[in-house]
DNA sequence: GCCAACGTTGGC
DNA sequence: GCCAACGTTGGC
């Protein structure tokens, strides 16, 4: 059972879509870090999502409901995997929130902002989620 | 819109 | 295989 942080830009694919769309498809990874981490996703694990750019925080949770598969907006070798939402946060938690939580600030939502996919402890998860609830 | 950080590409 | 040049991402 692992935690990750997927990274989407608001205006091309938000949470409110997700919710919208129930079941999504989470494709366009085109980093080989972030692949390797998709491909390490298992059925049921959870996902924080942050919007960047546009509001630059966390806003919702969402699980994984099938496992890495060919990214079907290509050809090459990329991978996608399918998530639906769990929950929409009651407070979004914001970038400048978790750089200023002594927790938080090691995460590699901080400190390597441009990895899409990146793996987080329980314990940052169940930290972002207090903080949700503030 | 700018710039820093990082990844990718291509010439050697 | 190295590294400079270039492209992309994302915060400010």
């Amino acid at each position: 059972m692992q935690y990750w942080i997927l990274k989407t830009e608001p205006d091309v694919f938000s949470f409110e879509d997700l919710i919208n769309k129930k079941t999504a498809c989470w494709d366009g990874v085109r980093n080989y870090q972030a692949r390797k981490n998709l491909r390490l996703m298992e059925l049921g694990d959870i996902a924080i999502i942050y919007h960047s750019n546009i509001g630059k925080e966390a806003v919702g949770i969402a699980k994984v409901v099938k496992k890495a598969y060919q990214d079907p907006t290509t050809k090459q070798d990329w991978s996608a995997v399918d998530v639906v939402p769990i929950e929409k946060l009651k407070k979004p938690v914001s970038l400048e929130q978790m750089k200023k939580d002594k927790i938080l600030k090691n995460i590699s939502l901080v400190r390597q902002s441009r990895l899409s996919v990146s793996p987080i402890s329980k314990n940052d998860f169940e930290r972002i989620k207090t903080l949700s609830k503030i």
